[in-house]
Parts: C-alpha cells; sequence; structure tokens
DNA sequence: GTGAGGATTGTAACCGATTACAACACGAAC
DNA sequence: GTTCGTGTTGTAATCGGTTACAATCCTCAC
C-alpha cells in the first residue's frame, strides 16, 4: 500500500497524488477530487519516514527536558505536544535527569532524527551542544533557560513580575516575618528568583533578616529541610515564599510534622 | 554529508559502511576500524528517516496514555523512555485525553509514523483501532487495560494483592469502620479495584457498611466530594481506601477543611 | 600449482515519498 | 493557422540509507 497504488487506482501518476495531498493548488478540482476517493477507497496514509527522506523535514520537533517526573514539566509537555499535533508535528521528549552526559546523548537522538526543531527547558545545555544544533541548521528555542544569543529565541518567566505578586499578596495579609526558601545557588533562575524576592521586599519596606533565607533544592526534601531549620529560629516567620512548587510542598510537610496549619499558623506561597 | 562520504574516505563502498554501523559480523576488523576512523573523522551520524526507510524499522514506539498531567503516568512515561533509548528506541507520546476521537488521531499518528511497537495505557482504544495496529502488523502490549486476545500482550497490576495489602495495613492498625472512595464504575480497572476490596474485607471478618462506600472520579475533586458525603454520616469512618492516588489526596484536602489531621484522626491510603 | 570453500567486499535494486523540469492541452490573440 | 501563455500532468532524479546477490580474495589441503 504506497502512493503508486493510489497513483493507479485514480489514473494519475504519483506526482499527482503527492500533489494532492500536500495541498499544492496545481491541481485540478476534478482530478483531486477522484485521488481522494482513491486513498478514501484504499485506506491509504503516507509513509511519514519516505516522506521525511524526501521532502528534508522530519515533522518532528524536539523536546529536551529535565525530567518529565518534576510535576512542572507534565503541563508543559502537554500543551507543547497538542499544539504541534494540531500542525501536523509530532513530538520527542528527552529527559536529562539533570546529568550533562545524558543530555549529549539526546543532542545526539535529535540530530539523527532530524527534528524541525527542538525546544529546550533544561540548564544542561552547554555551549557545544548548542553549536551542533546550529551546525544541523536545527532551530532552538529556550524556555526559561539559556542566554540570548545569535539564532536562538528564549522565552523568558517575568520572575520579577511573579515574586511581586506573592510578596504583595504576603505583606496584604499583614505579614512581616517573611522567610524564603531558594533554590540551589548554581542554577541561574534560582538566583534570579532570589534576587527579584529580595529586591521587592526592599521596595515593600520589608526589613529583611538574613536568618529568613535559607537554601532549598527544589525538591521536596529540600524544602522540608530548610523549614525544618526555619523552625528552629527564635522569631519563626510567618509567612514563607518558596522558590518552586516542590520547595513548597516540602515546607508545608515540615509545618504540618510540627503541627502547624498552613495557612492559618504559617502562609506558604510557591513560585 | 553522508555514508558516501564516509565511504570515499575509507576507501570502502557505502555498504560496507553500513555493515560496520550496524554491528554485522560480516565486516574484517581492519575495515571496520579505518570505517569507524572516518566516521569520527567527519563527525559522520546516520540519517533515521532514511534508514526506516530502508530497513522498514521506524525504531520508534508508541506511547498512548490518557494524559501525561495524571501523576501517575510521568514515572511510567520515563521508564518507558529510558528503556527504550538504552535500546536505540525513540519514543513518541499520545495522550488521548480521554477522548475516543483524540485516540483515533493517536493511532493514526502511530501508524503513519511506522512505530514498531506500541504500548497502551488508555481504556479508550476500541477494537476497531486494535485491528488498524493488526493489520499495520504492529506489535501491541497493553498496560492494565484491555483483555487479552491473539496477538497482543497484556501487563496487568494484580489489583487483589494491593488492595490485600491495603487492607491488611489499615485493619492491623485497629481500625473497623474503613471506608471505600472508588473510581468511575465505567472504568473496568475501577471496578475489579472495587470488587477486590469488598473480597478482601469479607475475608478479614470485617463487615461491610454499604454507606461507607463511596464513588468517586478518579480526580482531586472527586475524592474531596465523596469524602465530604462520608463525613456527614453518623459514624464516621476511621480509615478510608481511596482507590487512586488523586482521590486520596482529594479525600486528604477535604479531611484537612474539616480540621481532621490524617493519619491522627483519619487514616488514609491510595492505591 | 590447483581447487574448494569460507570470509569479505562491492554492485545495484529498493524503500516511498518529493519535486525540478519537461511536456502537453487548451483558449485567446493576432 | 500560428503563436503565446497559462494551467495541468507526467517523467525521472533524488533523498540516504539497507540488503540480496554477485564477485573477489584468502587460506589451506592435496
Amino acid at each position: 500500500m504506497n502512493i503508486q497504488a493510489v497513483a493507479d487506482r485514480a489514473r494519475v501518476s504519483t506526482a499527482t497524488v503527492s500533489r494532492t495531498i500536500n495541498g499544492s493548488n496545481k491541481v485540478a478540482p476534478k482530478t483531486a477530487e477522484r485521488v481522494r476517493r482513491a486513498i478514501e477507497a484504499l485506506g491509504y496514509y503516507p509513509n511519514t519516514n519516505a516522506r521525511a527522506l524526501g521532502s528534508g523535514r522530519s515533522r518532528i520537533y524536539g523536546l529536551i527536558i529535565s525530567d518529565i517526573t518534576n510535576p512542572f514539566f507534565p503541563e508543559l509537555v502537554k500543551s507543547f505536544e497538542d499544539m504541534a499535533v494540531r500542525n501536523g508535528y509530532e513530538v520527542i521528549v528527552a529527559n536529562t535527569g539533570y546529568s550533562p552526559e545524558r543530555t549529549e546523548v539526546c543532542v545526539q537522538r535529535m540530530l539523527e532524527r532530524k527534528v524541525d526543531g527542538v525546544a529546550v527547558m533544561t540548564s544542561e545545555m552547554g555551549s557545544h551542544l548548542i553549536d551542533r544544533f546550529h551546525r544541523g541548521q536545527i532551530p532552538m528555542v529556550f524556555l526559561d533557560t539559556g542566554d540570548p544569543a545569535n539564532g536562538i529565541s528564549n522565552v523568558l518567566v517575568d520572575y520579577a513580575a511573579g515574586v511581586d505578586d506573592a510578596v504583595e499578596h504576603i505583606t496584604s495579609l499583614g505579614h512581616t516575618h517573611i522567610a524564603f526558601i531558594g533554590g540551589p545557588m548554581d542554577l541561574a533562575s534560582a538566583r534570579t528568583r532570589r534576587q527579584a524576592l529580595l529586591a521587592s521586599l526592599k521596595r515593600k519596606g520589608v526589613s529583611v533578616n538574613k536568618s529568613l533565607i535559607e537554601v532549598g533544592n527544589h525538591r521536596i526534601d529540600g524544602g522540608r529541610a530548610a523549614m525544618d531549620r526555619l523552625l528552629t529560629l527564635e522569631e519563626r516567620p510567618t509567612a514563607v515564599i518558596a522558590s518552586n512548587d516542590l520547595t513548597a510542598i516540602g515546607a508545608i510537610g515540615s509545618l504540618h510534622r510540627h503541627n502547624l496549619r498552613v495557612p492559618e499558623d504559617v502562609s506558604v506561597v510557591g513560585f
């Protein structure tokens, strides 16, 4: 079952079938109709591999993320895939597992599959890997990571605005003892969030007590440990802003263990 | 940059390069070494689309799931992908969104990409869709769904054993007022869990109060609503077994709202 | 030296599409 | 009746591999 069979049945050449399928306007309406009927009758569908080889377009997008089990990603993956499928594309998702070696493997896979474009949402993407995409003429989009550079698009999160919203919310509730549990300091986006928070608090005129600034690891256990430490303080915080949701979940877990209610006793905001 | 370039540089034919890459044992060690050096020097990597077309094997597996944002799936997707990549395969994930129409689209995508096999973990896979995979000679594995049939493999969850463990745990804590929040009754696996639970309780000699058997929807809101209803009962349960984790999360949320502690006041088990 | 037979390598067809280019049909203008 | 141009269709090369089959090379026994 291939394009030849359709061509034979419709009494045209394979070129005409191909043009009909791909919506080229160089096909007479009557002919196109005949081809469509043949396709219907035979239950034909094109072989994507052959299409990719012939046209040089794989109609596959790559999506490189850190780890699908981080609850931040599934929503993203779903939306990305939805949009891709709606435009006739397929998506290959690759998890780097936060490891540079595995990231290298991910990149290689994308190159071999000749993806038509790649979206990257992980910080393990070194410049030598970016170069390889460049050499393969593959367009890249960085999501929330990476520096703007030639030929690269960046979709960035407005951390300042987000943190401002969180601070606004917390201060409007009357809190003055506000703690922050940040992410790992080697993560650019974590540093950004931290700086944005300090700036925001300063603007609000909230005095910033260094001991209320904790460091987590963007995982649940880090949030729990950080909250545990905060609860040993003389002056406990009445509100906590966490650098990401897993950290917030960890913090809430710690609070529950210490028999504190959220939000009655302590307010928690996750970014 | 193609196989011809490598062949020229290594002074062999493209056939020999292909055989070297694919690990055919019909290549002399000395020749293979020369080919490998040429590949290295040129930074060559094969075009997967051409490989797929020539060999008839796409080296892609399909994975059809309901919805990646259901926290049950990411772990599965990750393991599946890990294993696939380790064997030189790629994975295309498709979400049916619980909709039969979208499931049809998913199946079509898999067929067009000529996947070498497909794993299905969704209950929307009607028999006419299964037939299409059969016609395409594509091996299928059903995970936790589907009936055993010719040419289909099923990986099933031992619900009875799992429910037994839950009941054993709960009864060993001394609970006797045990509630169950099941899944939607039109879901085979939900019915199975429910029956297994009733059987298990009976075996343990725990009397089963019909009013303690609630129906959820396998989402958080359903668990919450069911727990709300259970808390209006004269004799409240002291323990709850939920048909899946989202249901359990909803139940816990409801308990917190009613100022009940988990597990101090009420024990909750999610399946 | 010769022939057998296994190991290695090359030749070329093939996978199923896309697409540049050529060819043709047809109507209008002269 | 030519010629031209536009619209439609066909021919055949091409994409980059895989692989059946043919050809060649060695090695070794006799």
